[in-house]
DNA sequence: CCTGTAATATTATATTATAATACTTATTAT
DNA sequence: ATAATAAGTATTATAATATAATATTACAGG
């Protein structure tokens, strides 16, 4: 029975093909899996029944989205998959332009350096130039992370109206990741504002021990932040004071270069 | 009118849900155009109607995988898309092996690396370790090329049984992508045939100008080529003789040092 | 300002997804 | 080895859901 509820969207009602959302469903339940998943457990991570599983589960196989292992029948992630990250990053201007001068400034400092973009309380790095051995997923493009504690988050909201900043933290899963991880939310708020005052977030093990992470804003011509540059370093090699010397004025500037550029064509 | 055709699936005909594909299809529209899109123009791209665009296209925008420009009334690809990026590699034993090597290789040796995996035709650079500035769509995970002309492509099919890259030969779109792209199926052949002998495939302006690609095949431990590790060098700063010298001992080894530890632990 | 085109919203209809069930194949314990 | 249990696979009748026709609204070009 479809009841009109009270809270009802007019249009979408009948716009909406529920089908399309559950086959990105089960995707959904490799990316946070992170294994993969027989017809039981896909079922059970996305809340489908066993027919449902089976029935989207075979859909993406035959597209070629998930594989499958004919000897353990589960699925997991297909190469297909990667397809979606080139129909994102190849029609983005801010990619384009990013790249040029990541490559450009990883190089010349020899670092590992990174782009962010913010999805509703969580970053995703969009382009990540490695240059020294790190966790893996630490070099996988497409990795979220909560935006309240990294530094790429903070350097976004910092540059977001207060109210917006202030409703992402809200809305935020504050759990620590570290056992320095800043979760109350005035102190978080206090760590956005500052970052607004020096044009650079900075993250001391918020996210990953030994880590320092320094991340300046991409800003569009309203000063709104669209992304951040983000590079990280590690302790005992680094010192914060070192970091806030020698990385906060790198992201900064390769930020504004990218800013500058964005405006330069279409605003 | 569902008529049963003469080559039916018997089982597929009610496991494969319909709306899923038209989904993707459309989002495959955006992969293949390159540049936002109206609703009449995915109508067009994907050979949905004007209803189903409009359902589709209102589906995977309230998803978050499309984006709306409100003023055009364009879609473009939603951040949301770089989800799968990660869902794919960051299960894929292979990238987390190749990572570390790629990084590490590219940093001794100061050059661009990347790794590509066969998918039908074609090849998908999955991890891309930029070192110097290049086309923009060249340094974007995800990307395809055909792998008939590729390094990365001749390297993969060279490890396969004969009649498997005979067929993919076959039935590749062998558009010439240069000038001196070689698209006869038997000169192709002899170019994969020769990659076998050599241990390494290499491309000289095969597929884009003034570039020399050379490219090694990751092996299983049936010796059938899994993926490919590929670097660019080019014209006139390198020479073809140059590249076989530095560039091919470069990347057998790289590539060796992957199918060895890929090995080591499950198999 | 008018005209043609594209986007958006609405609705009745039947196609298509659904979920119950039966069957088959693996895994595990005895 | 064999049985028992669990998981995956295939089939089908049913109704819910996607569909596509149409009406309305917004935009772009002359």
């Amino acid at each position: 029975m479809p009841e009109t509820a009270a809270g009802e969207r007019p249009k979408a009602e009948t716009l909406f093909v529920n089908s399309v959302e559950k086959g990105f469903r089960v995707l959904e339940a490799f990316r946070t899996s992170g294994r993969p998943l027989g017809l039981k457990e896909i079922a059970a991570a996305t809340g489908l029944d066993k027919s449902a599983a089976q029935r989207f589960s075979n859909t993406l196989h035959e597209l070629g989205y998930l594989a499958k292992d004919p000897r353990t029948r589960r699925y997991r992630p297909g190469i297909r998959l990667m397809d979606f990250s080139f129909t994102y990053l190849s029609q983005n201007r801010l990619a384009e332009i990013a790249v040029a001068r990541l490559i450009e400034a990883g190089k010349r400092y020899q670092t590992t350096i990174n782009l962010c973009e913010l999805i509703d309380t969580e970053i995703i790095y969009t382009i990540r130039i490695p240059h020294e051995r790190a966790s893996f997923v630490a070099t996988v493009p497409g990795r979220r992370m909560p935006a309240f504690c990294t530094a790429g988050g903070t350097a976004i909201l910092a540059f977001r109206p207060p109210e917006e900043a202030a409703q992402v933290v809200d809305a935020s899963d504050r759990r620590p990741l570290t056992d320095h991880t800043i979760v109350e939310r005035d102190a978080v708020l206090a760590r956005i504002a500052r970052a607004r005052r020096q044009g650079y977030g900075i993250g001391i093990e918020q996210s990953l021990p030994r880590e320092i992470s320094v991340a300046a804003p991409v800003l569009d011509n309203n000063g709104r932040a669209l992304a951040a540059v983000q590079i990280p370093v590690y302790k005992p090699q680094w010192s914060v004071r070192e970091a806030r010397a020698k990385i906060a004025p790198l992201v900064m500037e390769t930020a504004r270069s990218i800013s500058g550029s964005l405006m330069g064509s279409d605003g």
